[in-house]
DNA sequence: TGTCAAGGCCAA
DNA sequence: TTGGCCTTGACA
């Protein structure tokens, strides 16, 4: 063993990144915390996992041993006339998935490989220079990469048992529950492209049609992991910031009173049913205020208002943050603020992403379109959810990370651009005399996705109307005392846009000087801005695979 | 009762 | 040490 050589223990899990993982060499492993509370969804963490949709010859059994990872084959196999499978491969070794381990969908040799390393504390050594490629022929090779990859595409400590108790279930289940459902869908929805193809194509240009471009689809997986303990002792919901381990948290100020209300019937959490529209979450207007829409007042919001408020999940947002925080700093002594603030925000994009990319309207337009509209508005959208964090679920300017070191949160509003606090707070400031409520801000975000100035997309201006004249009738019919809340409301927009501008400059100088993580989809979306075509071109001529395409 | 993600076993 | 298969047990 070379003396200088890196070594990889469970110690050194979740280094800042692959690339540049801390070298320091841990020699005594501390054991792995088993009752973290932990979120991750952070874009290293996430695992893009080619789903194949191939033709499979019936006889030939794909997917068909023991063990082999099929999703529920009335979901997909009845929706198709040729014979259709899911052939996942391994996100670490791109081996044959043998069903979700340890967090995410993986093979049974990294399944095993993983859980010896974790709980015989296993200590790595890299011969090279940490970055030896794995795949199904090298995975023995170098098991510190093996391990590091693991660790990079979401594989999770915390699932490997520390009292190494058999069977059962833990917290996971409902994660991997939903990543199935999300997948389905997408092959679902892939499925009647397809189709469409079909019908336009006619059956001559079938076979080679759906083998060409859906030949390796690339899917995100996304599983976001509230917490978990060995087992069944974890409490029920999802840890809040002040859960995540013994970091002190700073005085926050208090949330809003309708807050829960609005948290509560969070979309994810609950069935949308059980939502209720009887009490915005006011958390700008003073309790006593007069201008708060009563439950009568309420009752006159329009369902789509409603279902604006819906697709937003408020405490997944707070959770993936703390998550990525606390995780990104775990056993680490001390982490570059700004790399880490770019990871924050690149996870928050992906969130973004999600969103839109399940919302009215928005999830029909092709991909090019959403491609061209994301980018023309991720950086106004990110400033507006910090506003919205900030006002109406009592997110802190700053908070402690797991090593001790401070992280400024309000520099995620700020697109890490200090000097713009002063404007960031009075745009708050203004919001808040506007008694900016939840349903606004949602029509705000709309707005600003659906940007009528990214030309080409057809319907585009027409549908953001409706989304403008909704807000309208909300502002008029719920708060009628604030004069023109809603041309208030709607100059707001530019000075977000303004606000985040300055921030995308930043960061894209903060990159060019290579003090930003390279290859996340926050660099590509400061990239694609700046193209010839300013966005409108897709990018499809990156030499490595888009992050945009692959979320496409 | 079936499912499936944990841990365990053992031949290679 | 690896990786395929087996056993276990909470949960739907």
């Amino acid at each position: 063993m070379h003396e200088d050589a890196p070594t990889m223990s469970v110690a050194q899990s979740l280094p800042a990144s692959t690339s540049q993982a801390k070298s320091e060499i841990v020699t005594e492993v501390p054991p792995v915390d088993y009752e973290l509370n932990t979120v991750e969804l952070k874009p290293s963490q996430t695992i893009e996992m080619e789903l194949k949709l191939a033709y499979v010859n019936p006889s030939s059994g794909a997917g068909g041993e023991p063990g082999a990872y099929l999703p529920a084959a009335g979901t997909v196999c009845d929706q198709t006339d040729t014979k259709d499978v899911i052939e996942e491969l391994c996100p670490v070794c791109g081996d044959k998935v043998s069903g979700y381990h340890y967090g995410l969908l993986t093979c049974e040799s990294c399944k095993g490989f993983f859980k010896r390393t974790v709980q015989n504390k296993k200590v790595y050594t890299c011969v090279a220079e940490r970055a030896c490629h794995i795949d199904k022929t090298q995975r023995k090779r170098c098991p510190f990469c093996r391990f590091q990859k693991c660790l990079d595409v979401g594989m999770k400590l915390e699932a490997v048992r520390a009292d190494r108790m058999r069977g059962g279930r833990n917290k996971f289940g409902p994660m991997y529950k939903r990543d199935r459902a999300r997948k389905l869908q997408m092959m679902r929805q892939r499925q009647i492209a397809v189709q469409t193809l079909r019908g336009s194509l006619g059956d001559s240009g079938l076979v080679l049609g759906f083998a060409s471009p859906y030949a390796a689809v690339p899917v995100k997986q996304e599983i976001q992991i509230p917490q978990v303990s060995s087992l069944t002792s974890s409490p029920e919901s999802s840890p809040g910031p002040a859960l995540l381990g013994a970091q002190p948290q700073p005085p926050q100020p208090p949330p809003p009173p309708a807050h829960d209300k609005w948290e509560a019937h969070s979309p994810h959490s609950a069935s949308p049913g059980a939502f209720a529209f009887d009490a915005p979450a006011t958390a700008a207007a003073t309790p006593s205020s007069t201008a708060e829409p009563t439950s009568t007042e309420s009752l006159r919001v329009s369902p789509m208002i409603r279902e604006f408020v819906q697709t937003i999940d408020d405490r997944e947002w707070q959770n993936s943050l703390f998550g990525l925080l606390q995780s990104q700093t775990y056993n680490q002594c001390e982490v570059d603020l700004f790399e880490l603030m770019c990871k924050v925000l690149d996870q928050n994009l992906f969130s973004q992403v999600d969103w839109a990319r399940n919302t009215v309207f928005f999830k029909y337009l092709k991909v090019d379109d959403q491609m061209k509209l994301l980018q023309h508005s991720w950086s106004d959208m990110l400033v507006l959810d910090h506003l919205h964090q900030r006002m109406h679920n009592g997110l802190p300017d700053e908070t402690t990370l797991h090593n001790g070191q401070k992280f400024d949160l309000l520099c995620l509003g700020l697109l890490g651009v200090p000097s713009l606090a002063d404007h960031f707070n009075e745009l708050q400031n203004k919001l808040a005399e506007l008694k900016f409520d939840v349903p606004d801000y949602i029509c705000v975000k709309f707005l600003l996705l659906l940007n009528p100035e990214v030309r080409g997309i057809v319907n585009v201006k027409c549908v953001r109307d409706g989304y403008q004249t909704a807000l309208l009738d909300y502002t008029l019919s719920c708060y009628p005392t604030i004069q023109d809340k809603f041309g208030k409301l709607v100059m707001v927009v530019p000075e977000i846009h303004a606000l985040a501008a300055r921030g995308e400059e930043h960061l894209y100088q903060r990159h060019c000087a290579g003090q930003a993580p390279t290859q996340t989809l926050l660099m590509e979306m400061l990239h694609a801005k700046r193209k010839p075509n300013g966005g409108e071109m897709v990018n499809r001529n990156a030499e490595h695979t888009s992050t945009l395409d692959r979320l496409s």
